[in-house]
RNA sequence: GGCCACGUGGCGGAGUGGUUACGCAGCGGAUUGCAAAUCCGUGUACUCCGGUUCGAUUCCGGACGUGGCCUCCA
């Protein structure tokens, strides 16, 4: 463990502060997952990155082992259903569903993996946490924070941000004065309009899960049935799962491990991440069912939330065409008329402050190559030697990735001029980063390494012979399959070498 | 209508009450048989209008513009 002050901007105040785990031996972070109804775009990748980093750096300061990182995966949704009914129409809802999300989910890892982040330590399922869900649901009702009404579609459990006198802490919201020129359907069976679904009542051959709840008389509002017990066949509400997942895994679970300082300050963790879309309703939400659950002052000390990625100047939709998949980018010809290497990604994402937008074009990739192969070009081995501390530094002041650019700019030039040391900083500080410090580009179909290498050497003899025709030729051909050669000279010898690397 | 964020050169992106980072692209040069890589050099900017100040891109006020949220959304 380091002394290094990281100082992260919290949405709840607005401000820059330092971050002071209730338990440096357990940092904990809570960040909102996918929901697994379909491919992941470009822009779901942005919070993944931008936490990885922060996790990476977190590891870095606490320690590896000190650092829990939840981030869940949303497996219960209308869309999800949806979705199961037009693909696989043959099939039982909730086998179909199934496919749906187990399909997907699988795909987002691929996805995440290829942009080089490293796995949360816990990533749960909704799915799994309905227990959990019903438990919470079930509190909030005792505690005069919940009740029961009939909606539309059946009987809905709501919260009643009414009992929550600082109900919109985080967004700055007067829910009063919100609903002027908003398109609120006016939705009578709700004591007030921004009252939110804790659960919802399904259909009986629609996906669910039998629910029991005890709610007297008070908590009712114009349900016609008396009796206290209620077995609702039903889903849970959007918001719920976080607030239930982050309670099992960053409290519940651990809490018998975790330090005095923390003790104290139960039920509560220390970092809660997401994009900024999420600040309202969705972390609103779970900050108001969670706090009113425990009776806690606060859910996390820190909230943070990342900008979004704009395509021309605008948000990525499917209307506009300007929608991407992370997978279409990595494997098809879409953007920019070929394929992308995950690490540069990875960078063009970096290279803009995760709290400003950014506006994702060919051009900010093709920057990205440009550096990220110069760094890896100087790069040496990464042996046992440290990570950059201006790096860390940069890093540590509300992951200032931009003015660590710089820092290894400089490391690059030194390692160029054969420093040897400045060369394995280099390695070790882009393997922190999560860059491979080596280009990963893959050869081309039909190419290995052993035909390149014979071709090289036949190069080489045409030269030694001052055939520069056929060695240019030789030159020209190995461009053709993305090999690009440099030639250079020997430092002791002053012999002709040759390197070679793959252009992507 | 309410709330929030942001406006720096072709692009990315720092920073500062006065000396105008850095990178990419461009241009010139070194090196090279030629390339590539590397190195050296180089131009262009602080949305606008007021105010405070000896002096503002930097502080204050206003305008304009852009984006986001208020409904599912990273």
């Amino acid at each position: 463990m380091t002394s290094i002050d990281i100082r992260l901007h919290n949405t709840l105040t607005k401000q820059r502060q330092a971050l002071q785990p209730f338990d440096p031996n357990n940092v904990r972070m809570y960040v909102c997952g996918p929901t697994v109804y379909d491919f992941a775009h470009i822009g779901n990748a942005r919070p993944v990155i931008v936490f990885d980093v922060l996790f990476r750096l977190l590891r870095h300061v606490y320690g590896a082992e000190h650092v829990t990182y939840v981030r869940n995966i949303t497996d219960v949704d209308d869309k999800i259903n949806a979705r199961a009914l037009r693909d696989h129409p043959g099939l039982p809802l909730n086998e179909a569903i199934r496919l749906v999300t187990e399909k997907t989910a699988a795909q987002f890892h691929k996805d995440v993996a290829a942009l080089g982040n490293l796995e949360p330590s816990v990533e749960p399922r909704a799915t799994d946490n309905i227990t959990g869900m019903v438990g919470m649901i079930q509190t909030l009702v005792d505690e005069g924070h919940a009740y029961v009404a009939a909606g539309e579609e059946g009987l809905e459990v709501l919260f009643d941000t009414a009992s929550m006198p600082d109900y919109g802490g985080l967004s700055k919201r007067n829910l009063d004065e919100q609903q002027a020129g908003a398109r609120v359907a006016e939705k009578d069976h709700k004591k007030n309009p921004g009252d939110f679904v804790l659960w919802k009542e399904s259909a009986a051959d629609l996906p669910g899960w039998d629910a029991e709840f005890t709610i007297t008389r008070k908590n009712r509002k114009a349900l016609k049935r008396n009796d206290d017990a209620l077995t609702i066949h039903g889903r849970p509400g959007w918001h719920i799962e976080c607030s239930a997942m982050s309670e099992r895994y960053l409290w519940a679970e651990i809490a018998s491990e975790l330090s005095g300082e923390a003790q104290a300050h139960a039920h509560q963790f220390d970092i809660h991440g997401g994009g900024l879309d999420l600040i309202f309703p969705h972390h609103e939400n779970e900050i108001a069912q969670s706090r009113c659950a425990h009776g806690t002052p606060a859910m996390a000390q820190i909230w943070m939330h990342n900008g979004f990625l704009q395509v021309e100047g605008q948000k990525m939709s499917k209307s506009l065409g300007n929608f991407f998949t992370i997978h279409e980018l990595l494997e098809t010809d879409n953007f920019g008329g070929r394929k992308w290497p995950g690490e540069v990604l990875r960078l063009a994402m970096l290279m803009t402050h995760y709290r400003e937008p950014i506006d994702f074009s060919v051009k900010r990739l093709e920057e990205a190559e440009t550096k990220l192969r110069s760094w890896q070009r100087a790069a040496g081995e990464a042996g046992e030697t440290q990570v950059s501390g201006e790096v860390v530094t940069a890093l540590a002041d509300d992951l200032g990735f931009q003015r660590a650019q710089p820092a290894i700019d400089a490391l690059a030039k030194k390692a160029n001029s054969g420093n040897v040391e400045a060369a394995a900083e280099l390695a070790a500080t882009l393997m922190f980063l999560g860059f491979d410090p080596k280009a990963a580009a893959t050869l081309a179909d039909g190419v290995d390494t052993a035909v390149i290498e014979t071709t090289v050497a036949e190069r080489l003899a045409a030269l030694a012979a001052k055939d520069y025709a056929k060695a240019d030729a030789i030159r020209a051909e190995l461009l053709t399959k993305d090999i690009q050669l440099m030639d250079y000279k020997d430092p002791d010898t002053g012999e002709r070498r040759t390197k070679w690397e793959i252009k992507s």
